[in-house]
DNA sequence: TCAATCATTAAGGGAATCCCTTAAAAAACT
DNA sequence: AGTTTTTTAAGGGATTCCCTTAATGATTGA
């Protein structure tokens, strides 16, 4: 940790918050950006070739979901520490990006502020977290041990819960299937596991609570 | 046209975004950045002092959705031409955006190539979208033109006002006749008339339509 | 006032979804 | 190591969607 600059990666589908996080990180003395991109794709292409020191991944990325492309990073066993950018709710993805191996957590919303403090804290190989999410996710570990915990967020898989936002979202079965690569039949078998544990009569229930869920929280805090 | 520098204004809740645009802006000869806000409240305590040539907003806010902001704008009669930026999709939000008084509207996954392009167009005094989404809204603002009321109580009719209610409370098309007495086949119709005039392009993009309305109307009175 | 538009109600029919069942490989707990 | 959960998907009847056509009554603008 001292020769030479620590290369970064981007991977974002918004070209503005790419120029804008090359643009913080550039300025510093000990970091560099070492290329970036736009979607999983391309992301994947580049680290084949290469090893960057750290990874800052949004995981709202428009063709396939941020969090596949963690899994993916984590599952070649590429080793890389991953920072997650989101501009969704901490207290929804915070927790399944750790799972899915990401080492640090920080909303759009902090960024500048905070992403050299997360950047260090990542690349000193420890996990990055704001101080609201991380004493959460750890009440939620030891209030979990005694069981009743009505948060969906715990209820569902993430493919359900993918499934839940796009339907709040109001897209189609065939629209869900093409944005997750998946069959028709693979979306309807979600939809109707979700409608189980939620105790949700019928697909008409359904869509009305994912667009409720999607509204609150979107205006939560 | 000419004179000196046109002053920007960027409402975003994102400081990298923001960060992104300023560089973006302010390497252009004939235009720059006069500030910027995080939210609503600090953007309309600028307007009341300092009037720029353009404001840039992002729709998606934290603490009061940015629509509500840009109805206010209109509603003061700042006059002051604004270009939206969006994470969301352009179908779903653009034409909101531009009953609520925008002049353009943009994607932050396009933004860079045609930011500076949308921010000419609309310092033009033209209106910008994209190719795909502007043919479509524009043909149905010469329709509607007339007593431009968008309240949807005054566009649909009572019979079709009450099925959007049950169906914004998750009712089912047979659940919905049952309440009504009438035909399955009577409700099949009255969801299509409401679609067509509503301009939404299937019954999942029906429903959550519904369903935020129902919400809206409850919090909004 | 009378043709014209709108509202209400509904049928026909192919396409898409829903809903229920079954299933198999992979991943994650215990 | 063995059980449970997750991810993915097929089959098939029931229901709904979506588009077209249509009849009757009410409203209204010219």
């Amino acid at each position: 940790m001292s020769l030479g600059k620590k290369r970064i990666f981007i991977v974002d589908d918004h070209p503005i918050v790419r120029k804008g996080l090359i643009q913080v990180i550039n300025k510093q003395k000990n970091m560099e950006t070492c290329g970036s991109a736009a979607d999983a794709a391309s992301a994947l292409s580049f680290l084949e070739k290469d090893k960057p020191d750290l990874l800052i991944l949004d995981i709202s990325l428009e063709n396939s979901n941020g969090l596949d492309l963690l899994k993916d990073i984590s599952a070649r066993n590429e080793n890389i520490p991953v920072l997650v950018l989101s501009m969704h709710d901490e207290n929804v993805y915070a927790e399944r990006a750790l799972n899915a191996g990401a080492r640090g957590y920080i909303m759009k919303q902090r960024v500048t502020k905070e992403l050299i403090k997360a950047i260090l804290t990542v690349l000193a190989g420890k996990i990055y977290l704001s101080d609201e999410v991380s004493s959460k996710i750890l009440d939620k570990k030891t209030k979990n041990d005694s069981g009743n915990n009505s948060d969906i967020t715990d209820i569902l898989s993430d493919r359900e819960l993918e499934v839940l936002q796009y339907t709040g979202e109001g897209l189609t079965t065939e629209e869900i299937a093409g944005r997750l690569n998946l069959g028709i039949k693979s979306i309807e078998t979600y939809k109707s596991k979700i409608k189980d544990k939620l105790d949700l009569k019928n697909s008409n229930r359904l869509i009305k609570f994912a667009v409720e869920w999607v509204i609150s929280k979107n205006n939560t805090r």
